[in-house]
DNA sequence: ATTAAAAGTTAGACAAATCTAACTTTATTT
DNA sequence: AAATAAAGTTAGATTTGTCTAACTTTTAAT
């Protein structure tokens, strides 16, 4: 059984894309930096989760998920966002306040209070910050939703998540009355800061390009 | 703030009655094989939590809770008795196989989680097995359920708790379909081997000292 | 191509929670 | 009261996850 440590570096080096074969590995630096800890502990860890099979990596050399390790994290992930939508959903949590919670509860050890949370909640398909769950056997639907900040001025489109759930900006959307479902048009760019007008129920929103960049959208038809 | 291990052993000594006053104080012995480590790690841990203030103990000497340590453990306790109700009263788990998981879930440290769960749980006031659940202030409500081995012969009772909550017992309970609730009758003690008949819904039963020993109960007037 | 900066690694140390083995104190027998 | 057993303590070792400080390798800049 993994610690509680562990399961937290494969979580990030899953949020960091670092499956076997996907180019944009990460440095351990970065994994330092966000685990807060210090490089020569991410290394120490790294070489104890190789030694498990859970990551591959040479010395100077790409760091890799292996399936096994892979699957772990996914798993860990799909506790996280179940309980999340538990805490929203049945605990009426806001939504700002659940990620720091799921953190906790994301390492308890039990599959069987899993599928019983899943079918008490209805088999949700995404959590509270519109981030897909993963299924029981760790299958992502596959999503087409794209960042606001790819989108073409003047489309409209449907707010379906928010890329970080970082409480400041939660709360930003809740003073702005934006939630997930809204529809939004991307209406005007500001060259001189790169800010944006986006258009909202009648009203004209004025945001950054970091606010804009932070909302998964899909076109609506 | 504690870690698990500090948490549990405080769970520990108030379930041994350890508060200050209390006569019937227990050897770290006993601790140990509950906690199933070695005397020496029993007393290496306590010399930690007389540091913090949370034991009070001299080498040799009596041991007890202090106040501070009593009130961290009746809110672990509190927390545990919180989640194993979640389990069972909403995930429809069996009253048999919540404890193992109310061990892990006891840590988690949000104390507004468990006012919402409270909430939520419509503010129960005993666990699936009988057991108090002690309020937001760490009270318990004072109880007057005594053991099923301390009644008179051809006394009607009610059932409102068991003991020990070990999935032997709560399987052996549901398999003679006897529930928290039942009026039952201890209608005739056995010399030679200690057993008892009891009456229960027109059924008369056969069971072990052990047995009756195990189940808290209120006489029915 | 050198040099400087950044990233990654290693050795040695530390705190937490545990252990074993030896020792001391207290309780129980005879 | 002396001997034995049980309970409790101590010293020293181990494991996990971290650190600092020194070192090596890779990358970026001149
Ligand atoms: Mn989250
Ligand atoms: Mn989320
Ligand atoms: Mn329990
Ligand atoms: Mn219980």
């Amino acid at each position: 059984m993994l610690s509680q440590t562990e399961e937290n570096y494969l979580k990030h080096l899953l949020h960091f894309g670092m499956q076997e074969g996907n180019a944009k590995g990460i440095s351990s630096r970065q994994l330092a930096d966000k685990l807060e800890v210090k490089a020569s502990s991410v290394n120490d860890m790294l070489k104890k989760l190789k030694e498990k099979n859970l990551v591959q990596f040479e010395p100077y050399g790409k760091l890799f998920l292996t399936t096994e390790g892979e699957q772990k994290a996914v798993q860990i992930i799909r506790k996280h966002r179940l309980w999340e939508t538990f805490l929203v959903n049945k605990l009426k949590f806001n939504w700002a306040d659940v990620h720091e919670i799921a953190e906790q509860l994301e390492h308890i050890q039990s599959a069987h209070l899993m599928d019983k949370l899943d079918e008490f909640l209805d088999f949700p398909t995404v959590d509270p910050h519109g981030d897909p769950i993963p299924t029981r056997e760790g299958l992502f639907k596959d999503d087409q939703r794209i960042s606001l900040g790819d989108v073409e001025l003047n489309t409209l489109v449907k707010i379906v998540g928010v890329k970080e759930d970082s409480p400041s900006f939660l709360n930003y959307l809740d003073k702005l009355k934006i939630q997930i479902g809204a529809i939004i048009e991307l209406s005007a760019k500001e060259e001189f800061d790169e800010s944006y007008q986006i258009k909202h129920e009648e009203k004209t929103l004025h945001v950054s390009q970091k606010f804009i960049e932070n909302l998964w959208v899909i076109p609506t038809s």
